[in-house]
DNA sequence: ATGTGACTGGCAGTCCGTA
DNA sequence: ATACGGACTGCCAGTCACA
C-alpha cells in the first residue's frame, strides 16, 4: 500500500471528522482547494512539510496523517 | 519546532539505532549518500514517499519519523 | 564515512475551466 | 461542494564533484 494512500485516506478521514469542506481546510492550510482534492485522490507525494500544516489546520498530529490503518503489514495474530 | 527538524532528529536517532552508516542508509532505501546527510541537517523537506522509503530500510513505521518528542505540543493530560 | 556548493529536471502546487 | 482535467511555472529535491 502506498504511503500516499494512507496519506490521503487518513486526510480525507480526519476532513470529515472535523465537518470541514476541502475549501475550508485549504483556506486554513494556505494550499490550493484542488491540491487538496488531488491529494485525496492520490495524485501527489506531498512533501512532510505540507503533511505539517495540513495536521496543525486540522488539529492532529503530524505522525497521525502517515499511520498505516491496522492489520496493514504482515498479519501476526487476529 | 518545524517538520523537518523533528524528522532529522528521529531520522538520525532511528539509523544510529540500527547501527548503519548514511552510506548503507542510502544504499538500502535507493538514495544519494549526500541526500541523507542532508536530510539529517535538516536542508531539506522531503516527500512522504522518501519517508516511507528511508521507514522500510529502518525497519520502523513511516509515522514514527514523523513523532515530535513529547512535551513538544500543548500537553492535556498525562 | 560525512559535509558542502553548484547545478538542473521534474514535480509540487496554482489557476483556469467543465460537469 | 467535489472531481477531474489541461496548462503553466518556480523552486527545491536530488545528484555530482570535490574536500
Amino acid at each position: 500500500m502506498e504511503i500516499r494512500e494512507v496519506f490521503a485516506r487518513n486526510l480525507k478521514a480526519a476532513r470529515q471528522a472535523k465537518g470541514l469542506s476541502q475549501e475550508e481546510l485549504a483556506f486554513r492550510a494556505g494550499l490550493d482547494r484542488t491540491y487538496i482534492s488531488s491529494l485525496e485522490r492520490r495524485v501527489y507525494n506531498a512533501s512532510i512539510d505540507v503533511v505539517d500544516r495540513l495536521a496543525i489546520a486540522l488539529d492532529v498530529e503530524a505522525s497521525e496523517l502517515l499511520k498505516r490503518p491496522p492489520g496493514t503489514k504482515i498479519k501476526l495474530l487476529r
